[in-house]
DNA sequence: ATCCCGAGGG
DNA sequence: CCCTCTGGAT
């Protein structure tokens, strides 16, 4: 795919809404941050059950290293790795109490040294909060951008440069949001919907699917 | 059975 | 590179 098809394609998927219901809750970057953490292998449906209740009980980083893993382990029981998460939100917040003044920081060093952070969920935050030129590469994603072209790559690094290069910096912030739920949704594993694709004609991978066997 | 808006460890 | 942790949806 071209630099010009890419930057179509991008505009174009922009443009779509999959499904808006899917949005993580949160209100402040401490809770972002928690959201992110929290919607590790399991559902954003499931995230947004549980982070209401757990953010009215400890808003801020102070009040969840007070609540502790046991308490934020009573609020998050319901979704999947539950008990590993509680006790990294429970260290995650008193690092940021001890280290931070309190505060996310804006760096991609001090951000991975939280527990329960990894490369993909610092790059959520240094785009989403702080409009760093950065792209969160899940699976969605890495299929997405081999596939289609978009951005081949046979690591998570290769397609996440390749999106921060063609992406027009105008979309770039929460670009993976909505590159996200194109995968999940249209873009699919198995069975892609490519008719109801907004990109379609920016992308040769419906030729690609009609062609093969069974397609 | 397989996969998920992963991370951490071997 | 591999594996494990977790629950839910498909």
């Amino acid at each position: 795919m071209s630099r010009m098809q890419a930057v179509a394609f991008l505009e174009a998927l922009a443009q779509e809404n999959p499904a808006p219901e899917t949005e993580l809750h949160y209100t402040d970057p401490f809770t972002l941050l928690v959201a992110v953490v929290l919607s590790a292998q399991t559902t954003d449906a499931m995230v947004n059950k549980v982070t209401p209740g757990l953010f009215a009980a400890a808003p801020t980083p102070a009040a969840m290293a007070a609540l502790g893993a046991e308490g934020i382990g009573q609020h998050i029981r319901r979704i999947g790795l539950w008990q590993a998460k509680a006790r990294n939100v429970a260290a995650l917040a008193r690092m940021l109490v001890d280290q931070h003044g309190g505060e996310v920081p804006a760096d991609r060093v001090a951000l991975e040294a939280l527990p329960g952070v990894g490369r993909k969920t610092a790059n959520v935050v240094l785009n989403v909060v702080f409009g760093q030129a950065t792209m969160a590469v899940d699976t969605h994603i890495f299929r997405l951008g081999n596939r289609t072209g978009l951005a081949p790559g046979k690591t998570v690094r290769e397609v996440e440069d390749a999106l921060v290069k063609r992406c027009p910096p105008a979309l770039l912030r929460d670009a993976h949001h909505w590159l996200i739920l194109h995968g999940r949704y249209i873009c699919k594993a198995r069975a892609p919907e490519c008719w109801r694709c907004g990109a379609v004609a920016h992308c040769n991978y419906r030729d690609k699917v009609l062609a093969a066997p069974g397609g």
